[in-house]
DNA sequence: ATAATATATAGACAATCATCAATGAGAGGT
DNA sequence: ACCTCTCATTGATGATTGTCTATATATTAT
């Protein structure tokens, strides 16, 4: 995996409001109204912050109507932690 | 966690040369100048990114006389691990 | 004490980012 | 056709970040 995608991966999670979203967003999926309604900034700001999510992999978007569904990408948040775990030292203990 | 300490971690991985420099240290502990040589960056900007490795907690810094040695935290990754694995998203079935 | 080496800090500058108000685009409803 | 509602896009602005040069600090060698 390239740097720069990593980098938009874990831009994600650079945020306070994003971080905020995705904590709303473990509850299931929501639409972006719901969403506005518990935050603290404008509809263009959040409209803004899915783009991000959504972009990075880790959020994903569904179209219903006038209404944008979102919800965590379980996938994208697999490919995170592969990424992470990748720096976790694994001692191999060969008992002869 | 609160956010503001959780979106420090994660920045830790929003930089090109961040990575790079992550990158270089699963190879195991480096000092500063050899990481330098393998990068395209000033050592003032190196010191730079290296304060923002340490602070986050997913590298590790240890002076040896002029030398500054750094490494990659398990502490610092598995941090971040767990806080990812909270939204993955986890379906029980139930065999009767 | 002086010099040399390794790293950190300060300050300046450009690029990126978060935010907002205004506007556009698409989907229903009347 | 027109209005309303939901969301996206544009463009502007202030804050944050990455980068550099210059300088400071700390350690070791002479």
């Amino acid at each position: 995996m390239d740097n720069k995608k990593t980098a938009a991966i874990f831009k994600a999670f650079c945020d306070e409001n994003r971080l905020q979203i995705l904590e709303l967003l473990r509850d299931g999926e929501k639409c972006a109204c719901q969403i506005l309604e518990e935050m603290q900034i404008t509809q263009p700001t959040l409209s803004h912050h899915m783009k991000i999510l959504c972009d990075s992999g880790i959020v994903a978007g569904r179209k219903e109507g006038k209404w944008m569904h979102y919800s965590i990408s379980s996938d994208g948040i697999e490919e995170a932690v592969k990424y992470l775990e990748r720096f976790e030292s694994r001692e191999w203990y060969v008992v002869l």
